[in-house]
DNA sequence: CAATAAGTGGAGCAGGTATTCCACTTATGC
DNA sequence: GCATAAGTGGAATACCTGCTCCACTTATTG
């Protein structure tokens, strides 16, 4: 699958050919460090895996969020596909357990895409109208599987970036040592959103408060504020 | 309360009055530092906050894990003595999801402390003993639960460390932009653990692979293996 | 097969952190 | 008070990493 990321902005239409082969590289390189190491993996290593300079990978991704962008843009399209599919699925309850499911796997599977799952790049447009699509169609498979009477009607939107954080903690923490656990906390939190749960809970966190949670962790050190001197 | 690890080891057994005063204006100084902004907290940071030289800490401390046992012994006495009163609760259902929440609260509140519950530290013993007893207790507290007919049978020890590993996440991931977001989490999880759900689990990761997830993190970058070069 | 614009690599600088060393200062005990 | 062992601070060293600059190489095009 192209997606439109692969295609640089309209400024230079076409590259020289040599050097489009040394893009593809970077990127190929990107997608294989970021998996294992994580977003913030050194420059440097994805140049010495790309077999090109340095100085290459910075000419054509000035920031390491281009590069992200970049990589992950087909991942970003498997993810909203999943949606796709979970709205395709007649068994509304399945499909949102489905998608769940798959959403978990692929954090597990990609280090750097667990981080990209629970940030924002404000400025990958692309990227993040996929983030949206997904956003909305996950409104409608909520919507139908309260519906059905399967889903708890206190579920909201926002119980999903919830999960993804939770799940990302796991992910890490287990890693390669426990590669099947998230699926056990994954289990738990389904069976938590079936229906027929009585007991309350804690109010969801609104939409606007989850966006800045997610844009504020891309901010290098996420550390706290500023302080005296 | 004061911790056995507040006196030093045996071999001197007093340090001068104002090397003292020193040590313990290191340690206020990292338990601010590393609550704010995690373990891997600049030392730097930490000595100038205390108004010590960075040599001074280091000759007390001579490597991080030290001065992180030192700072979180108290609060390691307080995590085992949260377990006390759970199992003093005559209700063992009460006492399991209030000890939940209340450790889960411990680590929304000291992100240093989030990060120590998921990680292990083999040389720090009364530490690890600390951590060990409560493990014990809590295995007692899932007995009764379970007899109690209130938590479901299939249920783990493990499971404590998975939940601590997703609210870390859910914790590290929104911060102080959504700071109530790891109650919604922990509520969904204690009623999934409630008894009476039926569908099967994936099966509970072995307490000797969690402990080994636990001790790669405290690695460096915890990142992947060598490759080759 | 030039001429030339496009592209390249790596040295180099800047900034941050860990950790050590040693010339100086200070509490303590007589 | 003074001798001295204990303690101190910060400069120095050694990595890392991000990112830029520029002298060199190479694809393209007529």
């Amino acid at each position: 699958m192209v997606s439109a990321a692969d295609k640089p902005a309209a400024g230079r239409p076409t590259l020289r050919a040599d050097a489009e082969r040394n893009r593809l590289r970077v990127v190929e390189a990107a997608r294989e460090v970021f998996a294992r190491v994580g977003l913030d993996a050194p420059m440097n290593e994805v140049a010495r895996r790309a077999g090109v300079g340095i100085a290459t990978l910075y000419r054509r991704y000035p920031t390491r969020e281009h590069l992200i962008a970049s990589v992950f843009a087909e991942k970003m399209d498997a993810y909203a596909a999943a949606l796709e599919d979970a709205l395709a699925d007649p068994d509304p309850w399945h499909g949102f357990c489905a998608y769940i499911e798959r959403v978990c796997a692929m954090q597990a599977d990609d280090r750097g895409f667990n981080e990209v799952l629970t940030l924002t790049f404000p400025t990958a447009e692309t990227f993040e109208a996929r983030r949206h699509e997904s956003y909305v169609g996950f409104t409608e498979l909520i919507a139908r599987a309260k519906a059905a009477g399967r889903l708890r009607p206190d579920f909201s939107a926002e119980d999903l970036p919830l999960l993804l954080m939770a799940n990302a903690g796991v992910v890490v923490a287990t890693g390669d040592a426990v590669p099947d656990a998230w699926r056990r906390v994954v289990a738990y939190m389904t069976q938590a959103f079936a229906a027929g749960h009585t007991e309350p809970l804690p109010p969801a966190p609104d939409e606007r408060a989850m966006y800045q949670a997610m844009l504020r962790l891309g901010r290098k050190d996420d550390a706290g504020e500023k302080e005296d001197r």
